[in-house]
DNA sequence: ATAGTTTGTGAGACTCGCATACGAACTGAA
DNA sequence: TTCAGTTCGTATGCGAGTCTCACAAACTAT
């Protein structure tokens, strides 16, 4: 139920959720963009100033008229340090994350080829300690995304397809009894879709879809500003939906996903069916700078190309959802890739109400993860309905 | 944000959602279901009760240690008549839906082939004034279901693939205009989403998905115990998403969606292609029937089984939905036939933290449509957000 | 200097949920 | 028949939060 106290975090975490969309915005902005009143607003903001999470920025000039200068709001650089990490098969990242999305102390390490549980642990809980001696400060929480199907509600790791050594660890638990600091897991994708939610290319969007594709894919969505979780935390497994159900199998033990079409080895086998140059070492980017004097390179490239849309251009069909932002291979592809994806992506889409179909590229590296990681924590201690 | 009235107005719908979740209810229980206490639900549904939409049902016996006995609350019959329409490309159904799911005053008209849009609108404007002359009382508004992807805020027709001449009708300010009474439109699909939500098989369940299986495919998506809208409305497109990229045709243009293999059109294709008996006049619960008796039709049977699975796999991969109502030709089929379905989804899905699939049948008929277009004027006049 | 404008804050009104207490209605035993 | 025990439903005061209104602070232009 909605009582007062509850109807003030709900309010907090609004203007908490218009300034991650939207910016530093001074009071009256912020009173005018929740539909409140500047005096609301000031009672809101004062506590979190004292808390250190927000700050005020340099005064603006007044305008034409004249005024009272107005003070932007926004989060502190040095406030509400949060652990994040990012725990993927051949290794590990940690960070620590300020609300603001400022990135520090990044530590990363990897597993050896033949790494048990145990080992994950061990190296896991010992780069997340090496972050925070680094760090120097207390951590309100730490975000861990993991590459793997994930229980949100539990802490625990369903099935991690690239490493079964971890099916049903407690990852959360772990790093928490380790650190002392409470841990939220969830999988990868859905906290790199918070973190373009709050510090990417999601800013400001009310719905959208945040596309891995790499050795796998995967993707997390965003609702109406909120991420979307299915049952118990399943959900985004997009990789495995079938679009080719006579087609080549995949590791998952069905035919045609969208994964085994459309990842890194799929890429990687056409260019060598086709005796590209230098197809042993070729990645996405080498094939587009390729594509333009090889048309082999191009038929290549041009049937990759899709392959992506058409599992992109899937989701649009049962999810309504217009925006996609590509993360991992693509994001390091360049312009000429993502309008190629747009276009053909469109293509094979119907006309819907919410305008044509966006593409737009995230980022190659894993900061928008680590950074979603942080966000998975923010959202549980601000009580923040990410 | 969230006032002290507007609170109010979440917690109402709170306990409207709770009763709608698991029937009629005592305040007691409503207030231990809501996390709430006896006196805060007094307070809330004394206006209700006062206004007809809620009344109190016989008391229920006490106790074996005695004490008052409870008086249920639910849905008055008579109270709150909204207006519900379903128009579907051959013709328009009207009732006359209470907000306990009472359905009366049913019409039903056929359109002639070569209907226009004008024709169209006159015969849906008539059929709805046909319909409230009968209910003899005011309506509180209609909620109108088209069988078309809609653009739900503007309340027009964006693409109706089986009726073009519909295309961009304001079908909701036409009825409105009409009769006087604040209509809104939404796509059938999602009001049979909303109908199983409140008053079918989804009742008490947090996420499912609404599937509609006939000469099309399309689906409604319930998320955390809310309607899912893509877009301004779009998305539930699932029939076109595509399933067998090197597949037959679609009237869409694309090849290989899953509408294409699993509607009843391919269901007859491939009847008559195995040269089945009576193939001609054969639909799912004939060949239901035959298969027992009959290696073909029972080949025939397996195929077009797992074609319907594919897509529900998929669903479930993409969305981490649990759920799967199935409504249409499937509805009509029997038990061994959602028995199959089901094992044949299992199959094909991985092991997710929520469970293992369960695919349940709804209805044949419309009533659970016809419900859920009531469903939307519920959820818009009482600021419900189902 | 002064009027006009905008920002930020303080005081009181208002609304709602919550804790508490009390009457109403029922059971079962003395 | 009486009375204790139990549960239901409501009346009352309190607390938390937002909203309205008013006012000081800070700036521009005349």
């Amino acid at each position: 139920m909605v009582s007062a106290s509850l109807a003030g975090e709900l309010n907090r975490a609004r203007v908490l959720k218009t300034l991650y969309a939207n910016g530093p915005l001074p009071r009256p902005e912020l009173a005018r963009l929740t539909g409140s009143t500047r005096a609301t607003i000031g009672q809101i903001v004062t506590p979190l100033l004292d808390d250190g999470l927000l700050e005020e920025l340099e005064p603006l000039a007044s305008g034409v008229q004249g005024g009272k200068p107005a003070r932007p709001l926004w989060f502190s650089d040095s406030g509400w340090p949060v652990g994040a990490m990012l725990v993927l098969p051949q290794g590990v990242k940690t960070a620590v994350v300020t609300a603001g999305g400022r990135v520090t102390a990044v530590t990363a390490s990897s597993f050896p080829a033949d790494v048990d549980a145990d080992g994950v642990t061990r190296r896991v809980t010992a780069a997340m300690r090496k972050t925070m001696a680094r760090a120097g400060v207390a951590l309100h929480g730490i975000g861990i995304a993991l590459g793997a199907m994930v229980d949100t509600e539990a802490g625990t790791v369903v099935r991690a397809g690239l490493a079964p050594v971890l099916d049903g660890l407690p990852l959360a638990q772990v790093v928490q009894a380790d650190t002392g600091v409470p841990a939220y897991l969830d999988q990868d994708t859905r906290a790199q879709a918070l973190g373009d939610l709050l510090f990417g290319a999601g800013r400001g969007e009310s719905s959208f879809a945040s596309v891995y594709v790499g050795a796998g894919i995967g993707a997390g969505f965003i609702f109406e500003g909120a991420l979307h979780r299915g049952a118990r935390g399943a959900g985004g497994e997009v990789g495995h939906a079938v679009v080719d159900r006579d087609g080549p199998l995949c590791r998952c033990g069905r035919r045609g996903c969208w994964e085994v079409l459309a990842n890194r080895q799929a890429l990687h086998a056409a260019a060598q069916a086709a005796g590209l140059p230098g197809a042993a070492g070729l990645d996405l980017s080498g094939l587009v700078a390729l594509a333009p004097r090889d048309a082999a390179a191009a038929r290549v490239l041009a049937g990759y190309t899709d392959s992506v849309a058409l599992g992109i251009a899937n989701l649009q069909q049962v999810l309504g959802v217009g925006l996609f932002i590509l993360h991992g291979d693509p994001a390091g592809a360049g312009e000429p890739f993502r309008a190629a994806v747009e276009v053909a992506a469109r293509e094979q889409a119907f006309a819907h109400p919410g305008g044509p179909t966006r593409v737009v590229l995230g980022t190659a590296d894993d900061v928008a993860t680590l950074r979603g990681a942080a966000a998975l924590v923010l959202s549980k201690a601000l009580h923040v309905a990410f």
